[in-house]
RNA sequence: GGAGGGGUACUCAAGUGGCCAACGAGGGCAGACUGUAAAUCUGCUGGCUUAUGCCUACGUAGGUUCGAAUCCUACCCCCUCCA
């Protein structure tokens, strides 16, 4: 029998779980008998970066794994051909084999700053989805309607609002809830919009004749604008691979409100402890110095302590006390004996992406050079010289200019 | 297969012969204010520098016209209803 602490570990986090009292019951049963549920989360391979978001599912699969039970981390290399129909319009190119096991491999690195890798279950769909054939796929689509297919969310709001749905978006829930057969999987999570796709998966292990998995949803983590779910297609992510500094930074930029829903939702933290910690700002504490030791938290999981605490003190130095960044990329520009004007010189160093940007950026009073801020676009940058070039607060260039000729 | 509706910039969406590089909103970027916050206010948001200029862009290809996102023809794609 599982003590309340485990289970609350292991459900801690999460959205829903279907059906709870079954889960709970399975999961009594795996420790009254020592055996292990198989625990089985999909991830798309077309993807490459990891980011915050998939982390939720990851820490839930750790800690299952930490209970001692099967984590299988499934790759749908095949899946991923067809694309999961989350309302995007565009098709999908189909991978490559090689790009698939490319992805596979980085997708490993990623994940094993969370996972345990000896404890770690990796699977490709194309195992058995490739010997599927198409009278296996007939069979498995005769297990579904199209009044149940039409009932998911995304299917029914697209089909209200005459967006198209190409017929094989349908497979992909069939696809899916396959491999929940396939591996036998007792247990299966995803985000909240994958619920859909998750109890399709429980409904074939019951036309196949095995007992069903139960599902256990986690939350879609909302991006830095705080509105939209992060990903990277929106450019609001804060990525795994991220440099302590720049993951430091967004999530310093982060609004007060969403910061608690990243405590809740990412630090490892005691829910004790967070309460303790809203306090401190009811009381007139600076969120800022909060949001600090989220930074902190988040960046020391992902790369180390020391990182932490050197990103941390980048950022003061940077932008509390206005000192200029450490990394400042240098560009080396070969101009003419007359030199070249700002405006132009933004673009070549690739602050900006057209000669029109940089003369507007200038416009705008964006623009400093050797931190003088510069209104006049056409300024004439000379030949052998080094100029520190700065557009906005956060885009920095040395430009090395040296002759042409 | 038939009938009808639709395809405009990153997204949504106006525009139905010149005033259109294309209203407006969102998003993004920048400035002010700050805590690199958030919210708010302001500006910008095709390219070529410096041009009453040229090029690219309103699904694709042609055509009419002094002039087309707007009119015509063909084609492609999406949606709805009927079969």
């Amino acid at each position: 029998m599982p003590n309340s602490d485990l289970i609350a570990e292991l459900e801690r986090g999460t959205d829903e779980i279907l059906p709870q009292d079954e889960f709970r019951k399975r999961l009594t049963e795996a420790t009254d008998s020592g055996q292990k549920l198989r625990v089985k989360a999909g991830f798309d391979p077309t993807a490459k970066d990891l980011h915050l978001g998939h982390t939720l599912l990851l820490n839930r699969l750790r800690a299952f794994q930490e209970a001692g039970h099967e984590a299988i981390f499934l790759i749908g290399d095949f899946t991923g051909m067809i694309g999961d129909p989350t309302g995007k319009n565009e098709t999908r190119k189909p991978l490559t084999r090689e790009e698939v096991e490319d992805n596979a491999q980085t997708y490993k690195e990623q994940v094993f700053k969370i996972l345990d890798p000896d404890r770690t279950t990796i699977a490709f769909n194309s195992h058995w989805l490739d010997k599927l054939g198409a009278e296996g796929m007939i069979r498995l689509a005769a297990q579904h309607t199209v009044a149940r297919m039409l009932e998911r969310d995304d299917f029914s709001k697209r089909y209200s609002t005459q967006q198209p749905i190409a017929v094989h978006e349908f497979l992909y829930p069939l696809l899916q809830g396959y491999d929940s057969v396939a591996l036998q999987a007792d247990v299966e999570m995803g985000g909240t919009d994958q619920k859909f796709n998750l109890l399709v998966g429980r409904h074939l292990q019951g036309a196949f004749g095995q007992r069903q998995q139960c599902i256990m949803t986690v939350p879609i983590l909302e991006g830095l604008d705080g509105v939209q779910k992060m990903s990277k297609s929106l450019g609001n992510y804060i990525g795994v691979n991220d440099a302590p500094g720049d993951m430091f930074g967004k999530i310093m930029s982060v609004s007060d409100s969403l910061m608690w829903r990243y405590f809740e939702l990412l630090s490892f933290r005691p829910l004790a402890e967070l309460e303790q910690l809203k306090e401190r700002v009811a009381e007139g504490g600076n969120p800022r110095d909060v949001k600090m030791e989220l930074g902190v938290e988040l960046v020391a999981r992902f790369h180390d302590a020391g990182a932490a605490e050197e990103a941390k003190s980048g950022f003061i130095a940077q932008f509390s006390r206005g000192a200029l960044p450490e990394n400042i990329p240098e560009v080396h520009l070969a101009v003419g004996a007359e030199g070249i004007p700002l405006f132009r010189a933004l673009k070549e160093v690739g602050l900006v992406s057209s000669n029109a940007e940089g003369g507007r950026m200038v416009d705008q009073r964006a623009v400093r050079v050797d931190q003088e801020r510069v209104e006049d676009r056409n300024l004439m940058l000379q030949a052998d010289r080094t100029y520190l070039l700065q557009v906005g607060s956060r885009r920095y260039a040395r430009a090395r200019l040296g002759r042409a000729d």
